[in-house]
DNA sequence: CTCAATTAGTTGAAGCTTCAACTAAAGAGT
DNA sequence: ACTCTTTAGTTGAAGCTTCAACTAATTGAG
């Protein structure tokens, strides 16, 4: 017990910002895209994500990375959003473990037409909310912090490596 | 459909560390509560609140705002927090609708036990992750956030307003 | 003083995430 | 080849949050 090395009132103050955000700033994004388009924000960000992907097509795992969930909870929400017709699994060739997830055109299309109102969401309360110099700094910080959250071996490396060579 | 309106690449690139860390610090933090203490962050934070209250008590309407939770979630985890000896409820006497949360003598030294190891996570993780300009920097702009986020009447109120007369 | 509307809080059901256990395929070592 | 270990993913149960409905007390209008 080395007794309490406890914060500054600045310290705490800023982190008391932080956890605020933490707690909210889900919260308003999921209103927003639940009311708009029925999706939670890890779904919308998910399919996202699978259409910036090449072929639309990213294994689970690679996935779970790129939208930093675990594979439990990546597997649940797949399959939920493969019951609603956005997405497509199929074992992948090469390694009959993995599977492989790809974005319908139905699922596309959702991406397509939801992302204007979520952009605006995001601009409302961070983006526009913010001085340029502000979101850069946001931005940096939270990289930082990024790093010392043991990379769930997706974001880290997703943003540092070029590009690796996982061609399906 | 303003037709879209996207983000620059920079702007993306902070909005995605933005995410990550919204979805990750979370689980962090639980991640070493749970470990070492056996409370969620949410559990930690409420008991920290309010022993910081005076009489370490505080109304439920309050508690939630300074924990940033809505009334359903906050009396589903002080109903729990109460079975396990933490904290005691009794109705308000001024305002019979009213119920007052109180920090019990075990509750408080469950506090006291474990803000060291958790203010060593927040440390780790963030406070001295960041150099001090850039912890102040984070801070700020979590400031400006939350004011966009439609205060659930809790917090923006209480960093601004001095201090109320809630005398109970 | 009375009735409608608001505020405070609780509760149960539904939905999502986490956790542990499990299947199956790929590698590593011998 | 054969076994042991690791990797990929799924699944069901348990736990927490959200949502809608509900009770009860207070405030406000007339």
């Amino acid at each position: 017990m080395t007794e309490s090395n406890w914060l500054s009132a600045e310290q705490l103050d800023d982190w008391l910002s932080v956890v605020a955000v933490v707690e909210l700033l889900p919260g308003a994004l999921d209103a927003q895209l639940q009311a708009d388009a029925g999706l939670s924000h890890y779904e919308y960000f998910l399919l996202a994500q699978l259409s910036e992907a090449p072929e639309r097509t990213l294994r689970m795992t690679e996935l779970a990375g790129a939208t930093n969930a675990t594979l439990p909870r990546l597997s649940h929400v797949v399959k939920r959003l493969e019951q609603r017709g956005y997405i497509e699994r199929f074992p992948c060739p090469s390694d009959k473990r993995a599977t492989n997830a790809r974005l319908t055109d139905e699922g596309w299309e959702k991406v397509v037409d939801t992302a204007p109102g979520h952009v605006g969401a995001v601009r409302r309360h961070v983006v526009d909310a913010l001085e340029p110099a502000q979101l850069r700094a946001l931005g940096e910080a939270c990289a930082v912090i990024l790093a010392t959250l043991d990379p769930p071996a997706g974001f880290a490396a997703r943003r540092q490596a070029p590009s690796a060579d996982d061609a399906v």
